[in-house]
DNA sequence: TAAAACTGTACCAATTTAGTTCTATTTATC
DNA sequence: GATAAATAGAACTAAATTGGTACAGTTTTA
């Protein structure tokens, strides 16, 4: 399967969490375990990852918690995946990172590893946080066009 | 990172070298082995998931070998990515199979890991093994657009 | 000052994946 | 009909990745 690490998948869960509550709330790390019925522990370790790819706010101290730095509609599901699993790379050959392999210098294929990669790149960078969290509304409208739009271009047609 | 396995990138250069010749022509296990610079035994085990999900032909003995059963304008990458990785599902969630999951009688985003999982599968359905050996056309298009835009939809009026 | 929460590092176990090996079957050619 | 070349299929091993945990440290509020 071409899938997403578990920890990824439980960060997106983590995070329409928070983004199911008003922006400026602070969630602990316990919170959101009990929340999410997931364990403490690795739920910090997610929390961590996001703090330090800026799609998190942190609080220290009794009080704290952690919060979205952005507003869920400002948030791409490519931010998120590739906070938690690093910069997309279907393929070793996807990056632009040399060295890596040994058909470099004549493989036939590199270019267009690219071209895989940056097109599911391109469809998760225009599905937004804030689509995970009212699926009536985009299911409705994939009935539609059977096809997902990009949010920037859903926003304006939606109800508010 | 959102990633492939080895075997199917593997699997992505044997399709792309065999689309490059005439679709009527035979490819050995050992000659596409020797041209992709790969070793024989996996090249073999990867033609033959091909094979059973339909997306080779076979000939048997000796003058034997494999062949595109369609051409590359007609084969997706989604199909070659699926037949070596299985069903797509980048989280566990996003098949039909119930009772995977014990959060599920109450997961909040079940439905919404369905839609990342769609986008993807659709992005990649609307990509054939064509466009990957032909890097100057789709280069092209990338330069007007900023974006791959899939051929059936590049037509409706997503653009302006 | 104590408690609650975040921060960072390191480690282990389980799973998955890549790669190999061996045997059986089919088929064209001599 | 024998042989060589090729596919077909099953099983196994080793390595890499990942998920999960533990623990010590730092910050902040009450």
């Amino acid at each position: 399967m071409i899938r997403l690490g578990k920890l990824t998948d439980y960060g997106l869960v983590l995070m329409s969490q928070m983004a199911r509550q008003p922006q400026s709330s602070l969630h602990t790390a316990r919170d959101l375990a009990v929340q999410c019925k997931l364990p403490l522990p690795t739920v910090s370790k997610i929390l961590k990852v996001l703090l330090q790819n800026g799609l998190l706010s942190s609080h220290r101290g009794i009080k704290g918690g952690y919060g979205l730095v952005r507003e869920p509609r400002m948030i791409s599901i490519a931010e998120i995946i590739s906070a938690l699993e690093g910069p997309f790379a279907l393929t070793e050959c996807s990056t632009d990172v040399t060295g890596m392999c040994d058909l470099e210098p004549c493989c036939p294929i590199k270019d267009n590893q690219r071209i895989i990669n940056r097109v599911v790149q391109e469809s998760l960078r225009d599905l937004m946080l804030s689509d995970l969290i009212r699926p009536m509304q985009l299911a409705a409208m994939r009935g539609q066009k059977n096809n997902i739009v990009p949010a920037s271009s859903l926003i304006s047609g939606r109800v508010q």
